[in-house]
DNA sequence: GTCTATATGACGATAGAC
DNA sequence: GTCTATCGTCATATAGAC
């Protein structure tokens, strides 16, 4: 295997650990048997453990995991357009759920990284949730100089909306398949989230 | 010191070690240091480092940490039997902010042995929060019988209220005062929360 | 009840052969 | 590029003196 690939592979095979576990939970031990490989090709690859934990956002950056929920949806684009309020949030709900439960793993990485203050999170959240707040921030002011939308700041009305969205997903994620306090599909809570918001904010 | 106090001594500042850095990147050592005793010590009065971790729900319990958001408000209790929706949702948004950002060391533990899957976190969803949905829930199905509130399945409306508030004190704990991305007071995000559920949810 | 001293193993990281 | 073998350090946990 190519130096690149290997590398790589190392990587993905210190994201699932390191989702799973914490950085501190996991072992370079570990990640070496898992990758198949032994520990010294790790530290050929990264000189220090830590230094895998900061390669990982780049790699997520280069693939598809930074995108944002819009870029790839015509129908929100178009309903945005339209400025059907109704389908904007739900696109934007359904999105945001589908994306966040389809990959487990970065938003636990996510989680134990804001709570380790590692530069991951600070960066994820300055990338990329500050756009998120710009977008459906910018489309709310745009509805309340409409008339459409009751005056209030859109940021609290963003934050209301991101909260529920992705509190539902840590339970989902955390709790639901073995609890089942509340077993929903993801398209019935965008229905109803997209639906409490717009009602919630509208004029 | 008798043993018992040093026992808690040692729980109180393992407690603040755990929620800074999670169970693994926490040291015996760091423990016994911080509390003033050799490590020696700490091992006689748990046995494994894993019971010191497993003690602290207890001592929550013991405490105040798992009172619920309603027992002591008074305000809160009236407005229910009054049926005022405005003042019992935002009785209950502000109880819950107040609290959550009051002792940030236990929200980060639980985010922290969530993430862990550790018993703390499974215990404190069924004996807190599952009676935390029920109590909520119930209000609004009484509501929703007297044909104030819409229908829909209550439990969704409770966890995009509880994903408001408990995204929004997760910000401020481990963003906002840094980034302050959206700076606003607790009584401005209370109302604010609060009258989007309702508006959102009421018929 | 607390200490010093230490056992035992796991940790991150390196050296050197192939 | 990968391995085996190993380093020094730090981890949890214990023994025995005061």
């Amino acid at each position: 295997m190519k130096a690149d690939e290997r590398r790589e592979q190392i990587l993905h095979t210190a994201i699932d650990l390191f989702s799973l576990k914490g950085f501190s939970g996991t072992t370079t031990k570990e990640i070496a048997r898992a990758a198949g490989v032994s520990e010294a090709i790790i530290f050929r690859h990264f000189a220090k453990k830590s230094d895998i934990y900061s390669a990982i956002l780049d790699d997520k950056a280069r693939h598809d995991g930074m995108k944002f929920p819009w870029e790839d949806d015509a129908e929100l684009l178009d309903a945005i357009h339209r400025k059907d309020d109704a389908k904007v949030f739900y696109r934007l709900a359904i999105n945001a759920l589908n994306k966040q439960q389809s990959d487990v793993g970065f938003l636990r990485l996510l989680m134990y990284s804001a709570l380790e203050e590692h530069e991951l999170a600070e960066r994820f959240f300055s990338e990329f949730v500050a756009r998120v707040y710009g977008f459906i921030g910018g489309y709310i002011e745009e509805r309340q100089r409409d008339g459409v939308m009751r005056e209030m700041d859109a940021r609290i009305a963003v934050r209301a909306f991101l909260g529920m969205l992705i509190h539902h997903s840590l339970n989902v994620i955390l709790w639901d398949k073995r609890k089942a306090l509340l077993n929903i599909t993801n398209k019935e809570a965008a229905e109803n989230f997209a639906q409490i918001l717009l009602r919630g904010i509208k004029a």
